[in-house]
DNA sequence: ATTGACATTTCGTATGTACTAATTTATGTT
DNA sequence: AACATAAATTAGTACATACGAAATGTCAAT
């Protein structure tokens, strides 16, 4: 399938920006225009603007009024935005004292500034990792991903223990308060009770009993512990 | 002097690199127009229109056909950055493993990225450094720098002992082939001969004899030794 | 005082990215 | 089938930044 841009033009920050929200966007179906104005806040119109032109340069397959896929072109600069991203944000908290949840902000104007050489000599210091401070993985450098099914703690049956792997959510409040409740990843839980109807989750986390709204209870993903 | 800008809009990575251009530039006399478009490597007209654009600001002051000075605001913009950039080189140096002629242009792209808090937690884990590799001083969080009259190598006599303090260049290739020589800031050098017209430079180096071409000599910024 | 060389500015234009307002398309309801 | 609603696109505009070409200013040499 041919396209008619010439190898590797350097991409604009914005079009980084597009690609690795639409990665993200995109898991079974197409991420829509409002998705990703959304995402991005930045109003509907503009994103139509920006879709073409990554559509131009072969980044992007769109099906007007549909939504947009990553093609193969998109999709690695996509992923090599996630590894930036994803080891800015080991980096700072490994080496540098950041909380959790101020690494995003960072890692957001840091990841478009790194050098190839800068990041992969972050990955040598970090040793490597195969997952950023909130358990979110973190691509290779051939953008070679590995995506675990994860079950949410909202999801749990009172009784099943389990061990919290990935936080989905890179809100700085919430990030803190989960951290309060000594929700970081590696830690295990066990599903004390659940309410009904959406409602709160209580569980034991540390030998302390805690109550989740079930909204935070969707974020925290786990691996029920093998324990049959 | 009041001026119509509303304390501190945000700055484009542009403005920045103007105005730390135009701090190294304007020594004693104003930066011109040509000075500054070489510098950045832009042409002369749209250095024209930025000009503009800084002075409606408040950052520059410019005598038309004469050139431009910073206003007090435009220095502390500038300060900051070359704070930034030195900081940044000397902790890739330190803590990533770069060599010294490698941090320029990495330095040049991150320190439009990087926060008020990451620079100061990079200065904390240095130490707070007060010279980056090259021996160019850092700036204080507040804006205050010191910087020393050094002699260069060039204008030094026979017989002259002296320490090499700094190195006026950023091109990666002279910074390779200075550090081969054995001339990094703080090694003593004593000046063995001197040829007419800007003519080499023969110096004593680690108990090695070396030659240097008289434009070099002149970027190697030196103290003499206190020795009468 | 005029001229020539050079620096600087102005003018018109291009690109990238955003916006609002107006239009078009898709889809679900009656 | 007709319509209403929501989503997406297009059209027109604005701003920042760059460019080249043309006009203008500066200054030293005659």
């Amino acid at each position: 399938m041919m396209t008619r841009h010439p190898a590797t033009e350097p991409l604009t920050h914005s079009a980084e920006d597009y690609l690795k929200a639409i990665y993200t966007l995109s898991g079974d179906a197409p991420a829509s225009t409002s998705q990703i104005a959304n995402r991005l806040e930045l109003a509907p119109a503009s994103v139509s603007g920006m879709i073409r032109r990554l559509s131009d340069q072969g980044l992007l397959d769109h099906e007007p009024y549909r939504g947009v896929l990553l093609t193969d072109a998109g999709r690695v600069v996509a992923l090599r935005m996630v590894r930036r991203h994803r080891l800015i944000e080991a980096y700072l908290v490994e080496f540098l004292g950041y909380g959790w949840e101020d690494v995003h902000a960072e890692a957001e104007r840091l990841e478009h500034a790194v050098s190839e050489t800068l990041i992969e000599r972050m990955a040598a210091a970090l040793g490597h990792p195969s997952v950023d401070p909130h358990g979110d993985p973190i691509p290779g450098p051939d953008g070679a991903i590995d995506e675990p099914d994860y079950v949410p703690l909202a999801l749990l049956e009172p009784g099943e223990v389990a061990e919290l792997r990935r936080v989905g959510t890179n809100h700085a409040g919430r990030l803190r308060y989960i951290a309060e409740l000594g929700l970081l990843p590696g830690v295990p839980v066990t599903v004390v009770a659940r309410q009904p109807f959406e409602g709160p989750v209580t569980i034991r986390v540390n030998d302390t009993k805690q109550v989740v709204a079930h909204d935070l209870a969707l974020l925290l993903l786990c691996v029920r512990d093998a324990n049959d």
